[in-house]
DNA sequence: GAATCTATTCAAAGCGCTTTCAATCGGGCT
DNA sequence: AGCCCGATTGAAAGCGCTTTGAATAGATTC
């Protein structure tokens, strides 16, 4: 069932079935009421592309999808994802999937702009200096930035506080006495990753602290990696007696690697980790419970949705979007006064 | 720039320029080159819209994604999803998620196939008796099911082998002397869950032993849940000797029962765990290693993309299309013989 | 030299919508 | 009676691309 017929069978023409279905004020109420039912009877839906093209507006919004293995291809990904998609489904905008190479990222990005696919595009898990930000500006493509990234170009960003985060967690552990705390970071080059690192460094030092290099280390936040890692703290004399991981998944790791030691979580070791809030793994059951910085990325995905269309319907300013999210401590059973040495 | 543009900057036709570009056979040689060097100099895309309109092809295949907190919303997801992309990069389709909650899911699917935006979807996680394939079948819009369901509509699906899998494992923990075996299990309305107790019970009374129902316990696939099931399951006397489980995911929590018991995996209680080959989540690197039956999740989502294109683009019959995949069994360190009693 | 191919190019007609610009119809006003 | 106005509806022009049906020019055939 198309536009045409449905006009047809109703004896009016497109143009006011088209403004009827759409919601236009000069309609006659009473046909409007006609159109409206004739279009539910016949199941009628309009095509996508025809509305598109002839709109100009895409009706959806892009998220490039790096394939390879070892970009973040994770929980984070999907939690944000169904976030995001919980509120785009009440305008009923789609979530268009770019499936890329890593090396092909940036091509990506511009085949979807010039491609006219997307009406915007969400950037996740940014790096320190992003090339993404300049290039999208320059295409003209709407985005909102998960993250931060440094740039003197004005753009829509929603964040955690993970400076603060970690700097509240470091200060926690050094008030429980710890004074040799390790640090399970992500990789680097990623904002979030030299956030949390600059909040512990602030923290230890403001306590008059010098940070232990052999305790701050970086990696994929995978299970493997924060069992290596911090097996290979927990080799060190004297060991750290406090762990700060970025990530739920490197504190499984973790906790493995510290049993495998012969040690004590909560007694001989304590560890807070940053927990997104994965519907799959929650801290409050593990044993002992896990202490964890916590945001929900889920959240944050809603909350991204939402801005995109503040910035696609309402016009707003990309500029004027800049939300910075504190992250609580919760303190559970992972974390106890350090052990006298 | 357009096609129009390009077109008269070439001193072409709009016809010549788009067949040069999309490969047509009668084109001149020397004008494609022409044309094919313009566009690439003036960075020409063809606006995707307009394509699908004229074409009728969406170029996009669509998933639906139930925002519902306990649905499949865990790394499956992502990994079937990271598989189908590589393979969908290819030829520059897009996936298309839809967001939908729960209760409106086979409206979603509906309003995909009246809107034209997507030419097939993906049905992931199939029920025993799965709706989706009748509607899909009558709105006649194709699709691959990764998993199977019970009905006589012919429809293209790929799944491993569930039943023979864990009729595999089961065996293999009867072979070890287990007689006591638990089964921690996916949902029963899941045809993989369905699957795998049928392949356990079929080697348990091939081995004459009746199933204890105590021992056979279902639910989301969590962590937490397979902390809750196995704690259950070891405070019955006799207890069993092993378990079998259904993720990864589920396998951590019971290996923490197991642990908060005073018991040892891979002594006291044998595990094998079914693996989906998560990035995060290493058997081989656990403490004991884990040992699993295994099917790459994201290799069968690059396959179910492939079977798309032949189905889009071959016009291959869907009821040619059914895959079923073995399911190797890795034997890690956290089985061994029974203990005795 | 006329007729027939062959290779190449083009004009124009859609694809199914939205939206501009006009048209129509009563009623209210002067 | 004649004119203006608000309310409602329509005809037609795009949106940017693909594709059908023709046209053109040069090559080949008889």
């Amino acid at each position: 069932m198309k536009l045409k017929e449905l006009a047809s069978h109703l004896g009016l023409s497109q143009t006011t079935v088209s403004r009827a279905l759409n919601g236009y004020p000069e309609v006659n109420e009473e046909t409007r009421q006609r159109v409206m039912e004739a279009a539910r009877r016949h199941d009628y839906r309009p095509n996508a592309s025809a509305r598109r093209l002839a709109t100009g507006r895409a009706g959806a919004i892009g998220i490039v999808l790096p394939t390879d293995r070892n970009m973040l291809l994770d929980p984070h990904y999907i939690e944000f994802q169904a976030g995001l998609g919980e509120r785009l489904l009440r305008d009923e905008i789609d979530i268009v999937l770019s499936p890329t190479k890593g090396s092909d990222e940036l091509a990506t990005y511009r085949r979807m702009a010039l491609g006219g696919r997307v009406d915007a595009v969400i950037l996740s898990s940014p790096t320190v200096v992003d090339e993404r930000v300049g290039l999208l500006t320059e295409l003209g493509l709407p985005f909102v930035l998960h993250g931060r990234t440094e740039s003197h170009i004005p753009h829509a960003w929603l964040d955690i506080d993970n400076e603060g985060a970690f700097h509240h967690a470091t200060k926690h552990l050094l008030d429980l006495g710890h004074r040799r705390i390790g640090l399970i970071n992500g990789e680097t080059r990623h904002t979030f990753a030299r956030d949390r690192e600059n909040g512990f460094r602030r923290a230890l030092n403001a306590h008059g602290l010098a940070v232990d290099e052999a305790f701050v280390a970086n990696g994929l936040m995978t299970d493997e990696i924060g069992y290596r890692i911090t097996a290979r703290f927990l080799a060190e004399r004297p060991r750290p007696t406090a762990l700060l991981v970025s990530s739920m998944m490197m504190s499984l790791g973790a906790f493995r690697a510290i049993r495998a030691a012969g040690l004590e979580l909560g007694r001989d070791v304590s560890m807070i980790a940053h927990d997104d809030v994965f519907p799959f793994l929650n801290p409050d059951v593990m044993v002992p419970t896990m202490s964890t910085t916590r945001s929900s990325i889920r959240a944050a995905g809603k909350r991204v949705g939402e801005l995109l269309m503040e910035l696609l319907v309402e016009g707003r300013a990309p500029e004027t979007i800049h939300e910075l999210w504190p992250v609580e401590l919760v303190v559970r059973g992972s974390t106890g006064p350090a052990p006298r040495d």
